[in-house]
DNA sequence: CGCAATTCGGACCAAATTGGTCTTGATTAA
DNA sequence: TTAATCAAGACCAATTTGGTCCGAATTGCG
């Protein structure tokens, strides 16, 4: 299904709750509260968001979680990548050599050409976007993924 | 990590070693041989394929697979959507109403905008293209979502 | 200055999904 | 008829995922 963890789905929306008022730190039951999603496992998630540095975390009393960047500098991508690891479709594309059948694929570099566009369409979404309504911002993706062969792959669009 | 079924994987390695002579049928064993996928694996695979018309099957003793339509119409979306189901990042995508946040979620119309534009990345690469070497297909797509009323720049570092 | 309330941090466990194999039955060429 | 091959399904093992719980740290208040 090409699926995306539940918990993933459930940090971009925590994400986009906080994006709301980016200065304001709020602790993880009012964000259960405001987002429904159960107490723990935002707690959960705050956890690993702010290991990977896109929240910030204030600890004791009056404690509580705050985005680490403004909104509009952080991606879906920068969120998935946090809770699923980095993003690969094929087991492949990032640790060369576990599988069985490298030397007799012609899909594999196929495959990571694939997942680099991916990866660019996740990265083009900001949190800002997110949290606005649909309409507002038109999300354009545009990827033109080349051999790295002769091409300079630095972004010169 | 975004991933995508093993199988998914087999599959579309089975399809390219498929594409490499269009015209020709081969057995499950052959084409186990010739990918390196094991046997009872690639049989479970040509089933799925077969249900979904992306190959056709020969039964009887010297039976086999076959293409169902040239590669260049067919997509690694067509694949994936054979092997995992439709393509649907959040399960909300598809099943409406099954979240218990959907009323308090604004990401929700997003993610389907950015589910629609990762369906029309991997619909735009053809099997054809997966089975030539990298570099001879520089591969293109682009999706503009909504109205193009004012253009995102957020795209270049 | 110490206590206690509150909150984050990490470990742990249960469950669902997935990956893969096997067995049985139907179909066709030799 | 016989052998070979696909079709269909059940079945089991394993990895991953989702979720809960308890301990460590810090601040506010008595």
């Amino acid at each position: 299904m090409l699926k995306l963890g539940k918990l993933t789905d459930y940090a971009t929306v925590v994400m986009t709750a906080l994006a709301t008022e980016p200065a304001r730190q709020r602790c993880a039951q009012e964000l259960a509260d405001a987002t429904h999603v159960a107490a723990p496992t935002v707690s959960k998630l705050m956890k690993t968001l702010s290991k990977h540095g896109l929240v910030e975390s204030m600890r004791g009393a009056r404690g509580g979680y705050r985005l680490a960047r403004a909104p509009e500098q952080i991606s879906v991508a920068d969120i998935v990548a946090a809770i699923e690891g980095p993003i690969a479709l094929t087991e492949c594309a990032v640790h060369e050599g576990c599988c069985t059948i490298e030397s007799h694929c012609g899909a594999r570099s196929n495959w990571r050409l694939i997942n680099n566009a991916i990866n660019a369409a996740l990265g083009s979404v900001s949190l800002a976007q997110m949290a606005a309504p649909p309409a507002a911002h038109p999300i354009h993706f545009e990827s033109t993924i080349q051999a790295p062969r002769s091409l300079n792959p630095a972004a010169t669009s």
